[in-house]
This record gives C-alpha cells, structure tokens and sequence, in this order.
RNA sequence: GCCGGCGUAGCUCAGUCGGUAGAGCAACGGUUUUGUAAACCGUAGGUCGGAGGUUCGAAUCCUCUCGCCGGCUCCA
C-alpha cells in the first residue's frame, strides 16, 4: 500500500494490514501526530485492514480535518470523564459540532458550573493518562448483550435503529467503552487543548416528546494559541451582542409591561429603520416592484384555505372573535397579498410579472424561551415581496430577486455567502402534489444554475408549499445569519384560486415566488449591529457628525457649522456641554459618532473644522463647505467611514 | 413550552451568619474655559423584579409568579 503523508512524502508497504500496524512498523513518530486517514477522499480508522493496493493520505493533527476526529473523541473524553464521577449516567449521543463538540446525558440532577470544573480536570487525567483508542467490532447481538450489561438504554434504541448489515463497533479507551462509529484519534493524549463550554438542557433526539437530557458543550483544538483564539473571539462576540450594544447606544429597549419579544425603538434606532427599509424600498422600486400595504389582520378562515393554519397555528397569536368570526394578527403576507391580486381584477399574462412588496409588521407567537434580543422577536417587520409571474418567466424573476439580494448584500458589506436549497422532505408537513413540487423544484435549480449560484441541497427543509433558496451571509466575526430567502410555490395560487389568462386566451395559476432581501428589519439590525459592532456606516448612523466647541466663546460658531450641515440633511449634534474637550471626544468616540469636528479659535478663523474620524484617524482642518462636500459623498456612496 | 442559571439606582456591580442598602459611571447643581478617549466639588436617585409565607426582624430562607440569559425545537 502506498501512504502519502501531508507534507508530499510517500512510502510504500506491502501487503494489507490495519493502518495502525503500518505506522508502527514504519515510523513510529507519525503516531504521535496523526490522527486520522483517507482513502479515496473517505476517512478510514487505523482500525481498518486496508487492502494492499491501497492509496491512504494522512491527515495529522493540525489540519482542519482533523478537527471533528479529535473533538469527536473529546466528547467520549468527557464521557468518560462522567461515568467516573457518576457512575450511574446513561450515555446519549456525543457528536462533534462546527465550533466544538457536545455529549448527552441522562443524570438524575443537572450539572453545576462546579461539575464542569470537575469534569475538566477528570477529563484531564484521562488525557494524561494518554489511553489508547481501541476499536472492536462485534455482531448485533453481543452489542445487544454488552449495552444492556452497561444498562445504556439510548445506546440499545440507537443500536436498533441501525440498518442491517451495517458494522456494529465500539471504542475503548481506559476503563470507558462506547458504541461508536468512529474514527478516533490514536490515543485520549493526543489533542490536549480543550475547554468544556456549558451545560443546557436538550432533548432526547431534538423532540419536545423526549425525556429532557443534560447537554455539556465543549470545543478543542490542536494548539493553545488556536483554543485561545476562539476563546478570544467569543469575548468579542460578547462586545458586539446587538442587546448590549443597542442599550450602550439608546436603539431600543424591552419593557416587561409591554410583552416579551415586541421592541420599542428609541428616535434612534428608528432612524436606523427607517434608512434600512427606504434603502430597500428604493432598490425595490428600480427593480419593478410596486409596494402594497395590506394591514395587521386577517380572518382566519383565509389561513385555513392557504394551508397555514394547519401548518402554524402554533405560532399564531390567539384569535381574537368578533360577532363569531375569528380574526388573527398576520402571522405572513402571502394570503393577503393573493386576495389583492384577486381584488384587482382579472389579469392578462400582458400585466404579468407583478411584484407586490410590502413592508409589514407580522406578529408571530413564538415561544417564550426562543425569544432572543432583536434576532427572535414576536414582532416581525418583514420585507417581503410576492412575485405572481407565469410558469416561464421564473428563470428570469429568480434572477432579478438574485440580483437585488445581491446588491444589498454588498452594500451591507457582507462579502460571502452560501446558498441552501431547501428541499421537501419525505415526511412532515408539506402539501402532497408531486406533479408541483416537482414542477417547482425543478424551476428552482434551473434558476440557480443558470445563475451559475452553487448551493447544497437540504432535504425537509422546505416550505409546506414550495423548496426554497436561502442565503446565508457570513458576517465579520465568520458567523453565518439566513437573511434572504426566494421561494417558488405552485401550491396556494392554486388553493386560493389565483387566475391570469393567457396567451391561449384560457385560465391559468400564476406562479408565486415568495422573497425577502434583508429577512426582517428587526433581525436585520440586530446583525448589522454586530457586523459592525455598533460603528454604522455613514449613511446608516443615527447621528452622523457631532460638532465640539473648544470653550464657550466658540459656541456660536459651532451652532452656524450645525446649521450648515443640518440644512443639508446631515444628522448634526452639538455637544456644549460643560465638559473638556476630551471628554466629549470619548463620549462621541463611545456613541460610535463617525465624525467629530473640533471648532476653535483657529478653525474660526478660516470657516473650518478640524476632522477627527471614530477610528481615531485625524484629518485635519477642512472648510466647512468642504466637509459638507466630502460627508455628502460618504453618505451617498455608502461608504463606512 | 421544556431543562438550567440570573434579576440590588439609568448602566456595571458590592452587600459576611437573616439585623433594615453601598461604590464607580451616567444624571443634576456649581467651580473650571478646556486642542483630539474620563477636570474638580457637591446633590439627588432604590417597595432590592412582583406576590405570598417563615421570623421579633428578610435583598438574604421557602413557595408561587413575571422578565432576562444559555440551550433543545421551530421559523410560513
């Protein structure tokens, strides 16, 4: 077998054997470092007896790939760590996750802060204790025997769930075994950098039916710098939350006795909405689209025609009777937007693409502990679009939305994304008509792939009504946000009965594409407070330029410069107050004003200010017209600073 | 909704064994007149999230409740 090692190098060694044998009669300094193997790009376990004309790669420790292997054993570290300090703990699952790893436990009380700092240092000792990770592979009925022995019952419903004739193996490490798949890294020594996150509650297989479990979070990597690193960048992450930053910067605030989930914005942070929905309503009108307004309740009776009550009267406010017909708050559009289309009248395939936008508050019940800062909100205001088009005008309206998402996107500085087609599943809640959803599926990858836009499929992710496009924006600290979504639906204009005729002068079901650019203003703000942790850009800032006089006497002056940038639509402040110059430059420097502009004696003199930006950066007296030119500029091309 | 954690002044937090609430910042008043990230002095501010209970006495102990945080699940 021949055996690429990362850095190029090859070796060859004849016959088959388990690759854990290779590297030990080979070079036994490997086995410090790798951690796992390819074969024809799979990954293979040293366990497995590789045929001689093999080909294996190598992957060590320090590559990317490596991670999920050795956080991956972590979690049967952790595990382990467990079983010693409560015996009597039933084993759930312990996958590795993006950011770290996580195990599941049934314990009969919940993990403290003070466990966690046991299980560390338990967990520790096992490494120190540097056991090696023995793979054994049994037949279903000794792991039967064996997991019942161990009184591991969500070990025994995995194991009955597991397709016939799939290998059935387990991991041994020390006085700890697992049914596991595997790979593992060589021995528990090898990856020594890791930190046990929090405990939360989780369910047995995500599902609310289940016994809840105790979940333990973790992550780890190869070198103390990385861990340190990541660590860093949760601290970071913690600066730029949208709750604290939008309390630091007066955007908006809760109030118990208004409701959980439903924000009220300061002047403030209504600005900030303001300029986000007419920046989109602006884009949205040069791209065709015409805005509608359809207003905050619905009957009910509709919601049960279009398929959303059956699907999510869950997440509907309660109805509210009126003379015995039943009102909702409008959980979404698409019903009311249809209705329009229906009111206005019979439409020809001439009138078609119409693209009724709408920026709506939607109200949504969502559960009281999904609620989450301006991310997860009861309150919703969607910018929503649904295009009513015929079947052969998708391509192109699916371009047109990509376009615009794309261009907004961009302005908002969010410079990669990926996109997840989102696919019906096999079972759940979607409406049953192959010959449309296929019809739509179709239409959908079309779309994507003459836009050339890769994507990965994710089946039962969809709508009950149609597969969807979604996007999700990576944001500056590389976390990803689903903002924009285009659907295709063939299922209610056909419910509710929508008609245009055609060119055959016959009736027809429009098509609807459903869409949203930034997802929903109160989400969307949420994460451009974090993408640009609380430092707007120009043209989004609530105040844009705060005017500093250095003593009294400069006051008047100060005042004309506010007046001057005030007449032109800037977003002025004028900071008098009795406090130095110093002082007030922290306080703008803390409210992330982007300029500051310094007037004294000098700057009197000359009609000037002195520029100094947030960042910290000076740049010298400029005359007041000249700055208005220049601010003028930033804001109009959009600029950050 | 469920599991766990947390609620003390506008903000960040201290408050011992149950003995009746404190700091810094912010605010306000004054002094200072300031040249690029915190001048100085003073004043005011709290039903300790809410309700009930135990106790001679509760921020502190117990019960319920509301809100927030970390997750689970879902997101038309």
């Amino acid at each position: 077998m021949i055996v690429k090692l990362p850095d190029g190098r090859t070796f060859e060694y004849a016959g088959s054997a388990k690759l854990k044998d290779v590297l030990v009669t080979t070079d036994r300094q490997l086995l410090k470092t790798v951690i796992g193997a390819k074969l024809n790009g799979e990954l293979v376990d040293f366990h497995r007896v590789l045929p001689a004309d093999a080909k294996v790669e190598l992957i060590t420790i320090d590559s990317p790939e490596a991670r999920p292997i050795y956080r991956h054993s972590l979690s049967h570290v952790l595990a382990q760590a467990v079983k010693r300090l409560i015996p009597n703990a039933k084993l759930a699952i312990g996958p590795a996750i993006d950011d770290g790893f996580y195990y599941d436990f049934d314990v009969e009380k919940p993990f403290t802060p003070e466990d966690i700092e046991k299980l560390e240092a338990e967990m520790k000792k096992v490494i120190k204790e540097n056991y090696p990770f023995e793979r054994s592979e049994v037949s279903r009925d000794e792991a039967h025997k064996l997991l019942s022995e161990m009184k591991e019952s969500y070990k025994l419903e995995l194991l009955e769930e597991l397709p016939p004739g799939e290998t059935i193996s387990f991991y041994k490490d020390g006085d700890f075994v697992d049914l596991c798949r595997g790979p593992h890294i060589l021995g528990t020594g090898q990856v020594k950098h890791f930190k046990l996150l929090n405990v939360a509650g989780a369910y047995w297989r995500g599902d609310e039916k289940n016994k809840m479990l105790q979940r333990i979070y973790g992550t780890a990597f190869y070198t103390k710098e990385e861990l340190e690193q990541f660590l860093h960048m949760r601290e970071e992450a913690k600066k730029r939350d949208h709750r604290k930053l939008g309390k630091d910067l007066g955007l908006f605030y809760f109030s118990e006795h208004i409701g959980p989930g439903l924000p009220l914005f300061t002047p403030k942070g209504e600005i900030v909405r303001y300029l986000m929905e007419s920046y989109v309503r602006e884009k949205q009108t040069r791209y065709g689209y015409q805005h509608v307004w359809t207003g905050h309740m619905v009957k009910e009776e509709l919601y049960r025609r279009s398929g959303h009550y059956d699907n999510y009267v869950d997440s509907m406010f309660p109805p509210m009777i009126d003379e015995g017909i039943a009102f909702r708050l409008k959980p979404m559009n698409c019903p009311s937007h249809m209705m329009l289309y229906k009111e206005m009248g019979t439409h020809s395939y001439r009138d078609l693409p119409l693209r009724f936008a709408e920026f709506a508050t939607l109200y949504r019940y969502e559960k009281s502990g999904e609620l989450s800062g301006l991310t997860r909100v009861r309150a919703v205001t969607q910018d929503d679009c649904h295009i009513f088009c015929t079947p052969d005008q998708i391509q192109s309206e699916f371009s047109l939305a990509l376009n615009l998402v794309r261009e907004v996107l961009e302005t908002y500085q969010f410079k990669d994304y990926r996109v997840r087609l989102s696919l019906r599943g096999s079972t759940g809640k979607y409406v049953a008509d192959d010959e449309k959803w296929g019809k739509a599926t179709t239409a959908l990858k079309a779309a994507l792939d003459a836009n050339r836009v890769k994507y990965e499929p994710v089946e039962g992710e969809a709508a009950f009504y149609g597969p969807k496009a979604d996007f999700l924006a990576t944001d500056v600290l590389g976390r990803e946000w689903q903002l924009s979504t285009i659907q295709v639906d063939f299922i209610q204009p056909a419910r509710l009965g929508l008609e245009y005729i055609a060119e055959d002068g016959r009736t027809h079901t429009p098509v609807v594409l459903h869409r949203a650019v930034t997802g929903s203003t109160e989400r969307f703000l949420g994460v451009l407070i974090e993408h640009y942790a609380g430092a707007f850009p120009v043209w989004l800032s609530p105040v844009q330029a705060v005017v500093l006089p250095i003593t009294d006497k400069h006051a008047p002056y100060a005042g004309k410069v506010l007046e001057q940038l005030k007449s032109v639509g800037v977003r002025a402040e004028l900071d008098g107050s009795n406090n130095t110059l110093n002082y007030r430059i922290r306080h703008a420097q803390l409210q992330k004003t982007p300029y500051m502009l310094v007037v004294g004696d000098r700057e009197q003199q000359n009609e000037q200010v002195a520029v100094r930006l947030r960042t910290g950066e000076d740049l010298g007296a400029k005359g007041v017209a000249e700055f208005v030119h220049f601010i003028q500029n930033k804001i109009a091309d959009k600029e950050l600073i």
